[in-house]
DNA sequence: TAAATATGCAACAACATAGTTGCATGTCGT
DNA sequence: ACGACATGCAACTATGTTGTTGCATATTTA
């Protein structure tokens, strides 16, 4: 069979903690508040709960909510100035599950790579 | 203000159904065991239920479960061969949720950029 | 100091998710 | 036809998520 020439690296891709480790990154990524608010946040300005909260349909304590989800997650930051706590992005994390989506197209191009060459040689 | 230049564009960020659309599919892709399938899947091989339950703790009604919310967001495909339903991996959507991370980092990397050049003219 | 602002904390309801077990159905090989 | 294999369906439990309300606390500002 073909497979066992690929079968080490797909097995340590799934070994490795590269993978494993991003899923609580798309598991905060996966609501679209919390995406509307990384979206928000990723535009530069460190933004208080009150503004963040401006323009949308849920609580105060929503937000907060979604706030602390994010930064368990390691997507935001905040800083506390004065009365008002501040939020901004924190692009680390982000890098990280950039690179997994990444390292799952490129495995699934080089599989179509070797099934485009075994249809080219019969 | 500076934000007022860029502030049209991160709203229309946030309006496109671009990123809206994304949440899902980070949903699906925010467990653990999904991500695994997903990473198995993406090797090549369209893989029977049974396959993709060998080597799991989980029972294969498990498995199920969430080869079902995986295809409900588009990630995967079920094939029916014979009394097997085979899975393979479908990376359209993938692709998508790739290109709305990078359209984050992009936006911050532009953030980080302004920031540069407002210290460099003090 | 007193009012207004910004936030924190806790309890609650509603709903979704992850996983199980038990049994039914369909398909292959003998 | 019959046993073995692969899967489907439904009910159920346990737990997590999302959002709310009510009240307490800290910080400005007048």
């Amino acid at each position: 069979m073909s497979p066992p020439a690929n079968a080490r690296s797909s097995k340590a891709l799934l070994k490795g903690p590269a993978l494993r480790k991003s899923a609580p990154i798309f598991a905060a990524l996966g609501d679209e508040t919390r995406l509307r608010l990384v979206a928000v946040l990723c535009a530069g300005s460190a933004l208080s709960i009150a503004q963040l909260t401006d323009g949308t349909d849920i609580t105060r304590q929503a937000v907060t909510k979604h706030l602390q989800v994010l930064a368990d997650a390691g997507l935001v930051r905040d800083v506390k100035v004065g009365r008002e706590r501040l939020w901004e992005f924190e692009s680390s994390r982000l890098d990280e599950a950039r690179r997994s989506l990444d390292i799952i197209a490129q495995q699934w191009d080089a599989a179509l790579g070797r099934l485009q060459l075994a249809l080219e040689r019969s």
